[in-house]
DNA sequence: GGCTGGCACTCGTATGCATCGAGTGCCAAG
DNA sequence: CTTGGCACTCGATGCATACGAGTGCCAGCC
């Protein structure tokens, strides 16, 4: 295992690489952290560090960085989260109370994470799937067309024209409308197909045809990969990244455009459970473009359970604690505010 | 004015640096081009294109790059707008008829313009005031808790969330409910504040507290600046601008994430009127971000006014004649497809 | 055994300098 | 008005040199 003095060094050379953007060398480490020996040890501590996997040098005879493996251990190890300060805080809460819409809110957080982190953010709308179902309206736009509205207790609302195959009466109407709720109300949508399984069968044999094509896009609104939305912003952090740009900058502009992508990446970082926060470093993502960058995520909700996740998608070389620890406060205002409404 | 020939050079050197990204000199114009005429009398009208503004050199002794104004001179009187080949117009039909629902049309538009012009994408949903009310709906969540949703003709929906000051009972929402209905159904949005402005007189005092909120609420969705809603992509476009990257891109980029500031660089379009296609080139461009690209936009609608723009914004040097047809032929399918649903 | 100072070596960056060539402006002749 | 010729400009390119931050290794010391 590696001692602590080696350990003492991995972290410095994280943190002045991260400061300084270059490759941080022996004597350089050496002044700026007061490790109690000459530059020459650490450049024994360097040499194992580095054999390890943990840090790499650009080219013979420069500094080194570290290797995602490295920041892998800092993470996990060597850092800590970062609690705001306390006008940080106020800013959270003064930005997001003014919202006044699930959208404004949504929006807002991206807005408020992006500045906070000097990074990409990503919010992802409430899952359906993983809310309640807190109303569920059929109106009659034309008479062979209705329009269905989903109204979720985080907030969400989604909507869907329906074409029915015959006109559909009022009273049909309303009577659809009140068993769907009486079914469904409170439930969680996860559970929705079971519950409207065999609604259809208990109309008029003329209904049926029309009851059973609102129910099927009813399911479908549900389906995964359909339901998931999500909102990205602070893209224009990404010119922070380094001076290589075309290069760097090209393939991750296009991942954060695949909404697929994202909301793969975020969905990975599920494993973790609950409102944990996760971190991929640099490789660890899967998605090539994202290989040199890092994505800090975390569950958010009105409960204990996560109804989607939050985060920021920065370089590989980020300050981990700072943005932890902005991502996690967001997260938890944002859970407050779903909590309120 | 210029003699024939000189418009024919400026179009030469537009054309050439377009698809070189390089200054262009005499002697490679005469090469690619044929003006009938020798190097030489090709750098004394030069001469005088640059005396007069409309191209420029970079350094002395370099070849020359069209100005703002000589990009102007182009769009106007030398090019036209390339109409789309037949794949391309089949390409655009394709994507856009899978769509189901309003959000889902705006975004499949703004994947494919960016995809045709290969630059960023602007789509603005259509604006409220400048639809008609298909139908207002007010659904009780719970007993001092409303929600108002909004269905324009174009499909949009918008939904608010209202707290009351008073329980509302089920009978006063039906009458509200109906009474709206009757007097704003079919009507532009831009006339519902004087269609609704005594509303709240004619029902029972102690209701009449909460139809006001209705109707502020209702109101306040119309206000302009609030009700606009627009979608940007394509961004990872921005890499094909020029060599000097950072600088080039995160203006441009921030000013893209200010959808205040695009909202009103689209409404400037509009005194071109209907849906006249706007050019605005460089410095014509009031946010300064921007004063290196050039925003293509185009009003759409269903009918024959339009209800929203659409367009592209892209570095100055870009292909004008094919970009507006790309962006004009869109524009009329999306017209086209808001008329049928 | 681990830490330290010394030293030779590496290699990327910065600098100066000469060269090259595309492009210009000007002029005199057709 | 057009054209060919010519001297000139100036950025780009290539190259050789110097510089310096940083390394690896080794012998000596605690």
């Amino acid at each position: 295992m590696l001692s602590e003095r080696r350990l003492e060094v991995l972290r410095a050379i994280v943190q002045d690489y991260v400061g300084t953007e270059e490759p941080v060398g022996s004597k350089a480490l050496t002044e700026r952290h007061k490790l109690g020996v000459s530059p020459a040890t650490v450049r024994n501590d360097m040499a194992v560090l580095e054999e390890e996997g943990f840090i790499a040098q650009p080219h013979t005879s420069a500094g080194r960085i570290p290797t995602d493996k490295g920041y892998r251990l800092f993470v996990d190890k060597l850092a800590g989260v970062k609690p705001l300060s306390s006008p940080e805080r106020r800013a959270i809460q003064n930005f997001l109370d003014g919202a006044v819409d699930l959208d404004d809110v949504v929006g807002r957080t991206v807005r408020l994470l992006a500045q906070l982190t000097r990074q990409v953010a990503v919010v992802q709308y409430p899952s359906l799937t993983r809310s309640t179902v807190r109303h569920v309206e059929l109106l009659s736009l034309a008479p062979a067309r209705l329009m269905l509205v989903l109204i979720t207790d985080t907030g969400r609302v989604e909507q869907r024209m329906i074409d029915c195959p015959a006109p559909f009466g009022d009273t049909s109407l309303a009577d659809l409308r009140a068993r769907l709720n009486s079914r469904v109300v409170g439930r969680r949508f996860a559970d929705v197909p079971q519950l409207v399984q065999d609604l259809a069968d208990s109309f008029d044999p003329e209904d049926r045809g029309t009851v059973s094509t609102v129910l099927a896009i009813l399911l479908e609104t549900l389906v995964e990969e359909t339901e998931e939305r999500l909102v990205i912003g602070g893209t224009a952090n990404l010119t922070r990244f380094g001076h290589d740009f075309p290069l760097t900058i090209r393939p991750v502009l296009e991942a954060l455009e695949e909404h697929v992508v994202l909301l793969k990446l975020l969905g990975e970082a599920e494993e973790s459970g609950g409102m944990g926060m996760t971190v991929r470093i640099g490789h660890e993502n899967a998605h090539e473009g994202l290989n040199s960058t890092s994505v800090v995520a975390v569950g958010y909700g009105s409960g204990d359970e996560a109804v989607a996740k939050l985060g920021v998608v920065g370089p590989t070389r980020m300050d981990y604690p700072g943005t932890m620890g902005a991502v996690r406060a967001v997260a938890r205002y944002v859970g407050q505010i779903l909590a309120e409404s």
